[in-house]
RNA sequence: UCCUCCUUAGCUCAGUUGGUUAGAGCAUCUGACUGUUAAUCAGAGGGUCGUAGGUUCAAGUCCUACAGGAGGAGCCA
């Protein structure tokens, strides 16, 4: 018999029919003359009850059916007497597919710290969480491509080897098939990178934006969603050594055409989330309610759904980062001394908590700032008439902070190239980039949205390690 | 990388100013129970207290180092 997907099934009124159901147990609970099995399939987050009437020679089934276990299950709809659900399955023959030993198996049907789950990340799939956290995911990857396509993007691959260093958007990881233990010199005792792969130095991407930009200024609308790397050693709950990133790239769009995108895109995804995910999103709302039981009645989050709504529904205030700088430095916490790092005058970096307070207790909505100080912004990024700012904007969410960092980019010439010559950055490893510039240059823009973060937000999580499935984190190269 | 905190049963935790054989709930096992919803009830088994040193008559408890984990900061997505 062809199995029924468990979502399918609680959704059919045919009751009486025969079907087969397969998925992993639960919990069973059984009394004199009846057991109940909670079967999931991972195809939607509720499970289905699978009654079975005793008789002997079940009886030895269900002594080796426990929670983990995998089940195959012939039975009839029926509709269910219970309280909890519509429908549940009259077992007629069940078979193990696989049994877990309950000694062994260290999932219970009982709330685990999700730093336990961590360690078991092979297993924490089968729990409601992981689930929801899953399901969830694949629904926003399924919605980025949808949008960008609905909006006439053209998605491409930039590669993951690059040999340019010229980003410096932080530490690389270098790739060599170099034998590390009888490493090749020079003369002068340098390492010898002719001998090397690629004939030089090579690094995972930190970044598609360059070769993203490249394929914009041909196909106007391009986006590249792959994975990222950062040797940083960062030991924080926002910061992966690998993660993936959403960087669309348009041409003719300025630094407002790209807030606009980069608003209207996150819009749809929350939107795409709330449309698609309820189930999911309902439970992940109750375990962080249920999270936050302990804590301080203002110290509590907004309740995920209502978060959602709200997001949607504002207009994210966009200010410069002249008018932040001014905002800060008359704010109470920094008149009473409050920030551990106190706003004095223009030119410095916004703290986090710098932030936090724009985000959380000024504006108590997103906010995007733009027009940057351009010594702490990228070579890259396309300079003001006044000097001293470059075109970046950064958008600021809620608890996580900086979801989405983008730029107009530096479309001339003459200061592009005065820009890479000012910040040492070795000009021949980027004569494809300039060239671009030399020939049918036009203004464009772009950004890059942590994907991952942006996961923070949708489902409450406040742990980046918990909405990736296998997450990479210094000293940690598990699974 | 810096600061702070944590590490006791399979899991989640309690363990008083250092003082006899280290406790609970859940899970597991045994039994009871006519439909349960993380079922319930009764009983049983389960621990070299993260590792290595040290102080002390005596260390789960105090000190040092190391390991692992968490929160915050920096770097950023």
């Amino acid at each position: 018999m062809k199995r029924t997907e468990i979502k399918t099934l609680l959704e059919s009124t045919d009751y009486g029919k025969t079907v087969n159901v397969k998925g992993w147990v639960r919990t069973k609970r059984e009394s004199k003359n009846v057991a109940f099995i909670a079967l999931n399939d991972g195809s939607t987050i509720k499970s289905v009850q699978i009654v079975v009437d005793k008789n002997p020679e079940i009886e030895k089934i269900l002594d080796n059916i426990h929670t983990g276990a995998a089940l195959s299950v012939n039975g009839t709809i029926i509709e269910s007497p219970g309280k909890g659900q519509k429908v549940e399955i009259q077992a007629k023959e069940i078979e193990v597919l696989g049994p877990a030993d309950p000694e062994e198996y260290p999932l219970q049907p009982k709330k685990h710290t999700l730093e336990f789950l961590r360690e078991i990340a092979h297993l924490r799939f089968r729990t409601n969480t992981f689930g929801a956290i899953t399901r969830v995911r694949h629904a926003m990857i399924f919605a980025i491509h949808k949008y960008f396509t609905e909006n006439g993007f053209y998605n491409i691959h930039t590669p993951i080897i690059t040999a340019s260093d010229a980003e410096g958007a932080g530490e690389m990881f270098q790739v060599t098939t170099l034998d590390l233990n009888n490493i090749p010199k020079t003369d002068d005792g340098e390492v010898d990178f002719r001998k090397d792969f690629f004939g030089k130095p090579a690094n995972l991407t930190v970044s598609g934006q360059l070769e993203a930009e490249l394929a914009a200024l041909a196909l106007s609308k391009v986006y590249t969603f792959g994975p990222t790397f950062r040797a940083e050693n960062s030991n924080t709950s926002r910061h992966l050594a690998e993660f993936w990133m959403i960087e669309p790239e348009v041409a003719f769009y300025d630094i407002n055409d790209d807030m606009d995108l980069a608003e209207d895109m996150v819009k749809y995804l929350i939107r795409y989330a709330l449309e698609n995910c309820m189930d999911d999103l309902g439970f992940l709302s109750k375990r962080q309610q249920d999270e936050e039981k302990s804590k301080k009645a203002d110290e509590r989050s907004m309740e995920l759904i209502e978060k959602l709504r709200f997001v949607i529904d504002q207009e994210f205030e966009r200010i410069t980062y002249t008018e932040a700088i001014d905002i800060l430095r008359n704010s109470k916490p920094n008149k009473k001394k409050k920030f551990q790092y106190l706003i004095e005058g223009w030119g410095a970096d916004l703290q986090s908590e710098h932030e936090r307070y724009l985000v959380e207790k000024h504006f108590k909505k997103p906010v995007i700032i733009t027009d940057y100080p351009k010594d702490i912004k990228a070579f890259y990024m396309k300079q003001n008439d006044d000097g001293r700012t470059v075109r970046a904007m950064d958008v600021l969410f809620p608890q996580i902070g900086e979801i989405i960092g983008g730029s107009q980019r530096e479309d001339d010439y003459d200061k592009l190239y005065n820009r890479i010559k000012e910040m040492g950055i070795p000009e021949e490893s980027m004569w494809w980039y300039l060239e671009t510039r030399k020939f049918g240059s036009v203004i464009h823009s772009g950004f890059g949205l942590g994907f991952e973060r942006m996961m923070l937000f949708v489902t409450g999580m406040g742990n980046i390690r918990d909405v990736i499935p296998f997450p990479r984190t210094p000293l940690n190269c598990e699974f």
